[in-house]
DNA sequence: GACATAAACGGACACCATGTCCACTTATTC
DNA sequence: GAATAAGTGGACATGGTGTCCGTTTATGTC
């Protein structure tokens, strides 16, 4: 699903289209994800035509370079859903998604666009930390856990907003506090987190 | 506290500047806080140079165009200090706060920039924001209705969080939803909301 | 190996926004 | 009504985005 069905690239251009998604990687990881798209050009050598011929959008960029920690994410999700306690392991899931988020500063704010204006790989990567999300969730939904009224979308724009107003460099211990009154919220009766 | 001590502007300074402000929160409204300055200079009628004169920073001309509202929500907690049912009036506040966000497309990313780097005229006001949270605050912990180790900083950057999430155009329902959810993981115990 | 050709490249360019600087204009004061 | 401090405007330097097009190069074919 990750490469296009399209004929393959020529080998000049595979070689480019690797460097450039490696150096916006390293330059969204130091910069954030806003970072200069022309110095990225600069950086890897190549011209700025080369790199949006390549990545039409800010956000394909984006899409392509963070495309390794999301696998990652997902495959970690995916041992959670058969966890014994779904209300940790959903509590484990938001923690994990906002030290993502912390990774690439300013990634919050393309995440909240693009469940918006749904379209291109970037809200795709988007659509399947939500649909990760949700499986995290159904588990603690059904052994009776976490409210029935709250659901994916609910739980991930929270994560999503909580990570925000995080990024800015401030320590863990907020983080850990914010995701447990969240917790609390989307727990039915009182569970104790 | 509103005026500074220096003396008074100049009878055209003093026109230019209140126009100025006057086009700026037409244009935060509309197009969100991050609208071209130049173009607000430009509807205005005057040069660049005297925008910047008046508005070094542009938090410095945000805080201008948004104080009035800022003294308006600032009237009403102060009812709500006084309420009979302190949780309930801190949701009344975070709903409003949150409306108030949503008026000005972009903000919340500036109160979260401003709580980090405090300084200016700007962050003033979002410290009394918060101080007007916490003061709403203090009467639910009295009453033993919100947990003890909730803080006002808490409150407030989750209530900003939220907001920043619901600003593109959703529908208010997700609003109380969620303000919901926050309300319960601050409370003590199983109060209902 | 040479050639044709489509694919890929680079960087100049047009555009827009920010913030600074300073020669000029104007309100105020006496 | 002159002196002067206060205020003004807009040109300019800077830096980013995204497009366009003349040139270069990989690749399949003979």
């Amino acid at each position: 699903m990750t490469t296009s069905s399209k004929r393959p690239l020529r080998a000049d251009a595979r070689r480019n289209r690797d460097l450039i998604v490696e150096t916006a990687r390293a330059a969204f990881a130091s910069k954030g994800v806003d970072a200069s798209l022309e110095e990225i050009a600069k950086t890897v050598g190549v011209g700025q035509g080369t790199l949006y011929r390549h990545f039409p959008t800010r956000e394909d960029l984006i899409a392509a370079a963070i495309q390794d920690d999301v696998e990652q994410l997902a495959r970690n999700a995916d041992k959670r859903v058969r966890a014994r306690y779904p209300l940790k392991a959903l509590g484990e899931w938001l923690r994990e998604l906002a030290l993502f988020s912390r990774t690439y500063s300013g990634l919050p704010n393309r995440v909240l666009d693009a469940s918006v204006g749904k379209s291109g790989s970037f809200a795709e990567l988007c659509g399947s930390l939500e649909s990760l999300t949700d499986r995290v969730l159904v588990r603690g939904k059904e052994t009776g856990q976490i409210r029935a009224d709250v659901t994916a979308e609910d739980v991930f724009l929270l994560a999503n907003a909580v990570a925000w107003s995080l990024t800015k460099a401030r320590g863990t211990e907020l983080l850990e506090k914010h995701i447990a009154i969240l917790l609390r919220g989307i727990a039915s009766g009182t569970n104790e987190v």
